[in-house]
RNA sequence: GGCCCCAUCGUCUAGUGGCCGAGGACACCACCCUCUCAAGGUGGCGACACGGGUUCGAAUCCCGUUGGGGCUGCCA
């Protein structure tokens, strides 16, 4: 017998049946409001308990399922009044990730871009794994990147009794079954068969549940289909199910389920996540059923294609540089981040690269993202960066700095540090840099009490047999001068003609002897900025430490 | 191994049967501009993985091959 159970995720106009059953109370207001909360309140989803009342949609006829308290139709009906309702769902287990930090941004375009509900949602079922101070790291790089959950943080260790009662339904409609082996027991039984897996040793034992994992019965025969916005329908075929773990022993429940359970009761109608995740979406879809014994209130399903490195393998905490952090330490604007994480997988309809959040939120679609996975580039990160630094206001590019010239990161001692100076050479900066953490090295010459030494810069300038002329020259010029950039550049290119070389040629040891570096902002302004004072001080410095080293 | 996904320049992509002798962006190379660097300008290199079909016509549809990836845990 082959039952073909057809499970599909809705298009939002896919579910008119539902909406014509259910009678609508539409709400204008935001369900936080409703609450009485701020659109951005941090509350708890009361575990298990009624949650109509948060729901765009009001409480509906037919109301509490078997999860108690999710409303079977609720989603659809959402869905189908266009009340999107997606969620980001991470775990807690390190900072936030750049693949995650994008499923984020699709589930919060596409819920802006429908005029829905983005919620937020900690899964930290998994309590040796999960620890409190990376979910305040991630919620703090979501904010980073503009994303403020309209609902939550919920968490899952706050919805245990939810859980458990839909354990508890689930096992009483004998969907679930005790299961009494060890790992090494079903690795040995199943070490020779042909498809590994649980070979349901257990199934028809009849155990006790108590202190036994708990496993779903997955029908022996027939199909899941799982309806891809993205990628169509996947067919799997339960044959290559086993019978998989939703209870551990310890009486905790496992991802699928909890998962499965607060997507029912959050009345998602749009799980948007990683491809990674496809192949445990059909045990998802079976509990879904078992549950709520209806498809109506299914969600639909968009999985997005990975992020990969230059091997082409999905980006791993372990051997990528991942951390959303680390790149807003290293001087990424949040903008360019977010905009750049934008376009790997989806591109704009009008084909645009630098775009504003509304221009995105307005061309976004689920269904024109991307089948295939895509490498995060940083070469083109930092270009696009570096846009977005250039197309700031010089106030907003100092303010943006700000944090790179603070005591505890810039190399300088923090008294020498001065705001005039530093906004004057602002602009020739702004242009200059890639990422904010650039920002130092440009400046630090004009705070430092000596220029810093840079090696390859110093043996350039002692390999130059016309440094220690240039030198004096610049020496004996800069003292009669008239200390304006301009007439600093005129007297060098005559001293340049003078010595009958390219200007070019003359502003490079000059540079390294006062900046201690070969590329820096334009050398007139940086000298005029730097002062008389010091720039014959570091010239003659200069000059004796190239006598010296010529014996 | 099993199941599943994917396949256009080095990279991100446009392309939804004729407008494609494949367009853009990043990167790269050359030249110009230029006090270094950056920016800018001009030009260049550079791809439909392969093989069969379907069709008057295929990058676009179908099948297969190859290749890559994901999953395969009492993690998520």
């Amino acid at each position: 017998m082959r039952v073909q159970r057809r499970v599909h995720g809705h298009r939002a106009r896919g579910v008119r049946g539902a909406r014509r059953r259910v009678p609508l109370r539409p709400q204008r207001e935001s369900p936080a409001r409703a609450d009485g909360q701020g659109p951005h309140g941090r509350q708890q989803l009361p575990d298990g308990g009624d949650h109509a009342r948060r729901g765009r949609v009001a409480p509906v006829a037919g109301g509490a399922g078997a999860t108690g308290g999710a409303t079977p139709v609720a989603a659809a009906v959402a869905a189908a009044v266009g009340g999107t309702r997606v969620r980001f769902a991470p775990s807690p287990t390190g900072f936030l990730h750049v693949g995650s930090a994008r499923a984020a941004l699709y589930n919060w375009l596409y819920a802006r871009h429908t005029g829905g509900i983005f919620v937020l949602r900690i899964e930290d079922t998994d309590t040796e794994r999960n620890r409190e101070e990376w979910v305040d790291g991630i919620i703090s790089s979501l904010s980073w990147l503009g994303m403020e959950p309209d609902e939550g943080p919920f968490r899952q260790s706050a919805r245990t009794d939810a859980y458990h009662r839909a354990i508890d339904t689930l096992w009483e409609a004998g969907a679930l079954y005790a299961c009494g082996c060890s790992r090494d027991e079903i690795d040995a039984r199943t070490k020779s068969n042909a498809t590994p897996g649980y070979d349901g040793f257990c199934r028809d034992r009849g155990l006790e549940r108590e202190g036994r994992a708990l496993r779903f019965k997955v029908p022996e025969d027939g199909t899941t289909v799982v309806h891809d916005l993205i990628r169509g329908d996947v067919v799997f075929t339960h044959e290559a199910i086993e019978d998989f773990v939703v209870v551990k022993s310890s009486g905790a429940p496992l991802f699928v389920l909890a998962n499965v359970v607060d997507d029912i009761d959050m009345h998602i109608t749009h799980v948007i996540r990683g491809e990674d995740l496809l192949p445990s979406t059909p045990k998802g879809l079976l509990i879904w059923s078992a549950l709520e014994g209806d498809d109506a209130t299914l969600p639909a399903f968009a999985h997005l294609p990975l992020l990969v490195n230059e091997r082409r393998q999905k980006l791993s905490k372990r051997r990528d540089d991942v951390a959303v952090e680390s790149y807003q330490e290293r001087g990424y604007l949040a903008a360019a981040m977010r905009n750049y994480l934008t376009l790997l997988g989806w591109s704009d309809p009008q084909g645009r690269e630098i775009l504003t959040v509304e221009e995105m939120v307005a061309g976004f679609e689920l269904s024109e993202v991307n089948h295939a996975p895509a490498f995060f580039d940083l070469k083109k990160l930092e270009w696009m960066n570096k846009e977005y630094l250039r197309a700031m206001s010089v106030d907003a590019f100092i303010e943006a700095a700000r944090p790179w010239l603070a005591p505890d990161r810039a190399p300088w001692p923090p008294e020498r540090f001065d705001e005039g100076v530093f906004r004057t050479m602002a602009p020739l900066v702004q242009e200059r840099v890639g990422v904010l953490g650039e920002v130092p090295d440009m400046v630090d010459f004009l705070f430092l009490e000596r220029p810093l030494v840079d090696e390859g810069s110093w043996e350039a300038l002692s390999k130059d047999d016309s440094a220690p002329a240039v030198l004096d020259r610049a020496l004996a010029i800069y003292r009669e001068s008239e200390w304006s950039a301009e007439t600093l550049h005129s007297a060098t290119q005559a001293l340049a003609d003078d010595l009958g070389r390219k200007l070019n040629k003359v502003q490079a040891p000059i540079r390294v002897a006062v900046t201690g570096r070969r590329v820096g902002p334009p050398l007139f302004q940086s000298l005029e900025v730097l002062g008389r004072e010091a720039v014959l001080e570091r010239l003659g410095a200069a000059r004796e430490r190239l006598g010296g080293d010529r014996g």
